[in-house]
DNA sequence: AATGTACACAACCGCGATGCG
DNA sequence: TCGCATCGCGGTTGTGTACAT
């Protein structure tokens, strides 16, 4: 398993493989390598960019703090509610609830609640804005969940998941049309969704939107259900 | 000015999930 | 089907900085 892989990274480390901080010559090594050539295999990257550092530490680095896409600064209010309510429907489950912040990554969001909103919340258990917000929003967050349980060639939620690659690999299902992928989206929604399916993010509806309206899931979603029940 | 404390953030570590030969 | 390599996630720790005493 990956025990002997980062074992292995471990020797390595005693091997001459630099730890602690990141030194701006290291920053721009790895940025300008994953820049122009992806991150196809992180073990390899450090070798190939001339970094020594382990390929963990250089995935890291690079998704917590080199991304381009990173949003830094401050947490706005708006961001704090949302980390709020998620955290109160799905957990500690970071990389879920930075699905919902653009910019923000999982470990600034932990980060965030462990020395902020933890401590909010501690000092405010019975926070009914917090609970009626958890409590609105967590019908659609189960329905979003349990739609990403679904069969991935039916559950199209975001732009990763919709590729042509994933497209071949069901060829021989018999799903037809186009539109058949996005969760059942029928024309009007496909227009709405516009762009381009295969490189644009897919957005679903905003669960937690502070105007949150259970009305706003689409009705195509229970239509859904009954052709694709959930196989439990 | 020196020291202690709290806070914020970066980075590490271990583990489970997934992909692939 | 199995075993290995790699990825991704969440918990935890380390470190620098700001502020209080």
């Amino acid at each position: 398993m990956e025990e002997e892989g980062d074992e292995r990274e471990r020797e390595n480390g005693e091997n001459g493989r630099k730890k602690g901080k990141w030194s701006k010559e290291e920053d721009e090594k790895l940025r300008a390598y994953v820049t122009k050539y992806g991150s196809w295999n992180w073990r390899l990257i450090p070798k190939f960019a001339g970094l020594s550092r382990c390929g963990k530490s250089c995935r890291l680095r690079w998704m917590n703090y080199l991304r381009p896409d990173i949003k830094r600064g401050n947490f706005q209010k708006e961001e704090d509610q949302t980390i709020l309510r998620l955290q109160a429907t799905l957990g500690n489950r970071w990389s879920a609830i930075a699905t919902y912040l653009p910019g923000r990554t999982d470990n600034e969001i932990k980060n965030h609640w462990h020395t902020n909103l933890k401590k909010l919340l501690d000092q405010n258990p019975s926070n009914t804005e917090v609970e009626d917000a958890a409590a609105s929003s967590c019908s659609e967050l189960r329905i979003r969940e349990e739609e990403e349980e679904l069969d991935e060639t039916l559950i199209v939620l975001n732009s990763e998941m919709a590729t042509p690659e994933l497209a071949a690999k069901h060829e021989g299902m018999n799903f037809g049309e186009t539109e058949t992928w996005v969760v059942g989206l029928n024309a009007e929604h496909s227009m709405e969704v516009g762009g381009n399916l295969w490189t644009d993010p897919f957005v679903f509806e905003d669960p937690l939107s502070l105007d949150n309206n259970p009305t706003h899931v689409p009705m195509d979603l229970f239509e859904h259900y009954e052709m694709f029940p959930p196989s439990n």
